[in-house]
DNA sequence: TATTGTTATACTCTATAACTATA
DNA sequence: TATAGTTATAGAGTATAACAATA
């Protein structure tokens, strides 16, 4: 049992707030942070399969199919037949989906580089160097060494 | 605009990294953050006014009041009229509520010592020097220096 | 008249269960 | 029979607008 004097402890607070921080950026017309991992990672890795987007974003298969025709009635990707195998279909970004996800990390990343910019140097540092190690964190849990979470 | 090598834009892809780490770790039977957030807050500041609680937690008022309305009919929270304002109502943990938060908490907070646990030290000691500076971060657009956010 | 809180309503997001089509 | 995807349905969560009661 954690007795509250724990490392994860005094992270679980600041990752609360910092989720309530992303929430409150979250500007009308733009994307769910959801939306914009998915439209992210078809933007780096190509079209993908509903099963795999789902499975890489820790999502249900049938979460990712409404997330997609979501995404796909606002013309941001499409569903094209995957030549390889008929009962699956590739999602792909638009050239629409595309140009609104670089409009949106913008949005995000202008945003958060002001409230970086509020803190001083040596705060601003200690996020900088930690960042590796906290991506390492969230991905803790996709690589467990032996069994559960 | 971010050019994509700013600490914003490195900043945005970890925060959203460890959004998905904490709905993973959302466990049934659990809180919400949002949720646990607000008994947390009822935990340690007493006693609070639906107008607070949704301020504080930057959420509507009517917002507040639903999810007030799903704490209580869980058992967790319960309404008392204040004695110095008959418009306003005092929102107070039970004795369930508090239970529930310190086992929610704990749960939360063991995950994450194990996958901290999964770090080598650097890594530990840089998310251990970070945090007051991220717990800034979060707060930084509650006290605009000048204006908008 | 302003403030506190609620109800009404709608939309996003996500989940489970049941179904269809292909392998 | 197993897998890929969908539809059906339900619930949490949150928002805006309209309303009631108190100050």
């Amino acid at each position: 049992m954690a007795a509250g004097n724990t490392p994860g402890s005094q992270l679980l607070p600041v990752l609360g707030e910092l989720v309530r921080l992303l929430r409150q950026l979250d500007v009308p017309d733009t994307l769910s942070l959801v939306a914009m991992a998915v439209l992210r990672r078809l933007d780096r890795d190509g079209a993908g399969r509903v099963t795999d987007l789902a499975r890489a974003e820790r999502a249900t298969q049938p979460g990712m199919t409404q997330l997609i025709g979501r995404l796909e009635r606002a013309g941001l990707v499409q569903r094209v037949p995957d030549p390889q195998d008929g009962r699956s279909v590739l999602v792909e970004l638009t050239a629409a989906g595309r140009d609104l996800l670089a409009r949106t990390t913008t949005h995000y990343a202008d945003t958060l580089d002001l409230l970086l910019s509020r803190l001083d140097d040596a705060d601003r540092d200690a996020i900088s160097t930690a960042l590796p190690a906290l991506a390492r964190l969230a991905h803790a849990a996709d690589h467990p060494p032996a069994g559960r979470v």
